[in-house]
DNA sequence: CCGAATCCTGTTTGATACTG
DNA sequence: CAGTATCAAACAGGATTCGG
């Protein structure tokens, strides 16, 4: 398959590819949180930190989501407190591309709106 | 700005531009509307044809919030009946290389879960 | 053909307080 | 520290009907 094949009418794959991408994606915080964990592991309060906003409530909904989608991995160490790091999988790395697209593009995206703007 | 600087700890600036991005994206239907308008020009019905399930309330409504973001451009054109089309703008058509990485990644997502279960 | 308007439902999200 | 429990609010999405 190419992606983003010139043709024209039929893009039934892509948008196959596409919505799967999106179920996985969606929502405020899971790129966010990903993004997070990509330059190393961290521990659910830093995660909490640097997501800003985010209720302890949803980030344990959405790191359960993303395990459960081999994104992360949650490593338990049974110390005392207990502590547990979160890292990501190769498939979860292996977003990195998509994430250096997602930045460019916003910043762009919110350039343009503020230009408008004024 | 770099994006995705290795330095670690401080990454507040690729936080919002991700939410920035994050922000427009969401949703089950704007990806796969853009993706359909990106091969060429498309009327309301051609769209609805190409995502598949979409009712026309969403549609209409998708569509709107894309047109207010400066994504696309809504061309009416005062035949009879009404013909009206949709293209991108320069700031719609610049996430293409976005696009295509959430196809690539789409793809190895799901081909990695179901590589798993079975 | 291209939507707008209305009504209705279930899911998602959030604030807050609490536990091992 | 790393989450759960609970309750309320917000929102997404569908069905249907209507109009230019």
């Amino acid at each position: 398959m190419t992606p983003m094949k010139t043709t024209g009418t039929d893009c039934q794959y892509e948008m196959i590819a596409a919505q799967d991408a999106l179920e996985l994606i969606q929502g405020r915080w899971r790129i966010p949180i990903v993004l997070s964990i990509v330059y190393g592991n961290k521990r659910f309060g830093e995660i909490r930190r640097a997501v800003s906003n985010i209720s302890p409530k949803m980030l344990s909904q959405e790191l359960k989501a993303l395990e459960e989608n081999k994104i992360i991995i949650r490593q338990l160490y049974d110390t005392m407190p207990i502590t547990v790091e979160y890292s990501l999988t190769p498939l979860g790395a292996s977003m990195r591309q998509l994430l250096v697209e997602l930045l460019n593009w916003g910043t762009s995206f919110r350039k343009a709106l503020i230009d408008k703007n004024h």
